[in-house]
DNA sequence: AACAAAATCAACCGCAGCCTG
DNA sequence: GCAGGCTGCGGTTGATTTTGT
């Protein structure tokens, strides 16, 4: 099969995220969904490739994303899911509310990795000090002790979930997004959207962020595609303006 | 203070699998 | 059943920050 390149990227910006590229990213997001993602970079005005995009809505945009350090609760089941799940940081994602893929995979290749390795020696050189063959775990084993009580549980759970790889994106995936767009002002997780109305504000006529703000003309083209979800024919009102507080903008 | 090494983390890349026509 | 398009996932890279000398 020939695989058609994702973008034509000699025209895609990469690197680092600038405000400005999230703010467009976000108000389209919040407004229409990621009904498709390869598409959307055209309509909301971005330079990006759609997976660009995609990850950066996902792991970092996106509301609930909870940043910082980890608690200790949460290390032993990521560790402990580890263990029966191996590298599918997807599936110990969806077990971490708030948590991505991404920032997990990160941090146990820099924290918990070395610090299962530095158990393991310590296990190791105990076990070579005792010469009575007392039998001792290894780090990994070790590890085993310390997998919370309710982890069977949220293993069966994941396990037991309607698509075969339960995903931390299944919070935002292409085809809750595009199916529904209510889902997107859900209130149970988008009643953020009312934050973002500000009184006499217009999305449409007013930058987002300065004078020189960049709003494309086919912004709008979603609605007035007929491939579109979400052509019907006329324009909506304004929507929302954006609280940025509402994210991790750089 | 300057430099080097190590650690961290955001982003990219390519593959696999699902979906649709 | 097949081809093509798209998304999601996991591995990897590279820029930046922190720590050590």
């Amino acid at each position: 099969m020939v695989r058609t390149p994702c973008c034509d990227k000699t025209k895609q910006k990469k690197g680092a995220w600038t405000p400005e590229e999230d703010m467009k990213l976000i108000a389209y997001v919040t407004r229409y969904g990621s009904w498709n993602w390869r598409q959307l970079p055209k309509y909301a005005g971005l330079q990006r490739c759609g997976k660009s995009c995609r990850l950066r809505w996902l792991n970092y945009l996106r509301p609930n994303i909870k940043r910082g350090n980890y608690t200790k609760e949460e290390e032993e089941i990521i560790i402990s899911l580890h263990e029966t799940l191996g590298n599918r940081w997807s599936a110990i994602a969806a077990q971490l509310p708030g948590r991505t893929d991404n920032e997990i995979k990160n941090h146990w290749h820099t924290n918990l990795k070395k610090r299962l390795r530095k158990k393991s020696v310590e296990a190791t050189r105990s076990c070579s000090d005792d010469d009575k063959g007392q039998e001792k775990d290894t780090g990994e084993t070790e590890v085993n002790t310390q997998i919370p009580a309710n982890s069977a549980q949220i293993i069966e759970s994941s396990s037991s979930a309607s698509s075969p790889q339960a995903s931390s994106s299944d919070f935002l995936t292409t085809d809750n997004m595009a199916a529904t767009n209510t889902d997107l002002v859900s209130d149970d997780d988008f009643s953020f959207l009312e934050a973002y109305e500000i009184p006499g504000g217009n999305f449409w006529t007013e930058p987002f962020l300065s004078d020189d703000y960049f709003m494309p003309n086919d912004f709008l083209a979603p609605l007035e595609d007929p491939d579109s979800p979400f052509f019907d024919g006329e324009i909506p009102s304004p929507f929302a303006f954006i609280n940025t507080e509402d994210y991790n903008l750089h």
